[in-house]
DNA sequence: TCTTTATTTTCGTCAAATGTTAATTAACAG
DNA sequence: CTGTTAATTAACATTTGACGAAAATAAAGA
């Protein structure tokens, strides 16, 4: 498995997605407070948040028995960038043909430079 | 399942990202070439093509006894919408502390920090 | 030390995913 | 209608992933 995959594979289970979009909300949080908001046991998000951190998804904070968790900015900046590096393959019309088109080597018009 | 963790769960996978990334290189391409190139069978390869048409990863174009792939802009849009909806956590600076405080402009409760 | 609190690990079970080979459907040529 | 090519579906074995319950670890405090 490439990073990548390891990426998309972390946040293709609603209950690990819900977590990582707490956390990029709310920011840093304790395990237990993750827990006692999901509608599973403690043990099962903790196994979640463990494939979330193997994953480099998350990182973890340790401060005497609390583990907190945020999102590592990386991670979705690695998903950000696969988009873009495909982006002439979506971006500029929302028509199947026109992507097509935007694959020549031509400037993409009207979207202005990021 | 969201129509998002479908996404990633879609492309969770090396031989269907690899799959996603030759349509996206080289456009529209018929099951048997891609078979043809993988090292699995033909069947897993059109089952994988299946996870991928069904999760709205790819488009089925038929001609004949040909099927014909190719990639589902959107599915890439809203990949790259999830991202850009959480920008503000890994945009800007390099650096992760950074942007936990520019989310909370006041309440910093921990002193050490790493 | 003994106990409480916070979190993770282990265990047993079950559903879903993956790969292979064989069989099947569909289009087309003779 | 029979044979060939393209692609999918069927059947089967194996692996992976998810869950709850219970046990284990780790830090704090009485």
């Amino acid at each position: 498995m490439t990073t990548l995959t390891k990426t998309f594979a972390a946040l293709s289970d609603d209950t690990r997605l819900t977590l990582v979009e707490k956390l990029l909300k709310r920011g840093e949080l304790p395990a237990g407070t993750l827990a006692a908001e999901a509608e599973i046991s403690a043990p099962a998000i903790s196994r979640h948040l463990k494939v979330l951190r193997e994953a480099g998804v998350i990182v973890q904070r340790v401060e005497g028995t609390h583990r907190y968790y945020s999102v590592q900015p990386d991670a979705l900046r690695a998903i950000h960038g696969w988009t873009m590096d495909h982006r002439a393959f979506w971006s500029g019309s929302l028509d199947r043909l026109d992507t097509l088109l935007a694959l020549e080597p031509d400037d993409t018009p009207g979207e202005g430079t990021e």
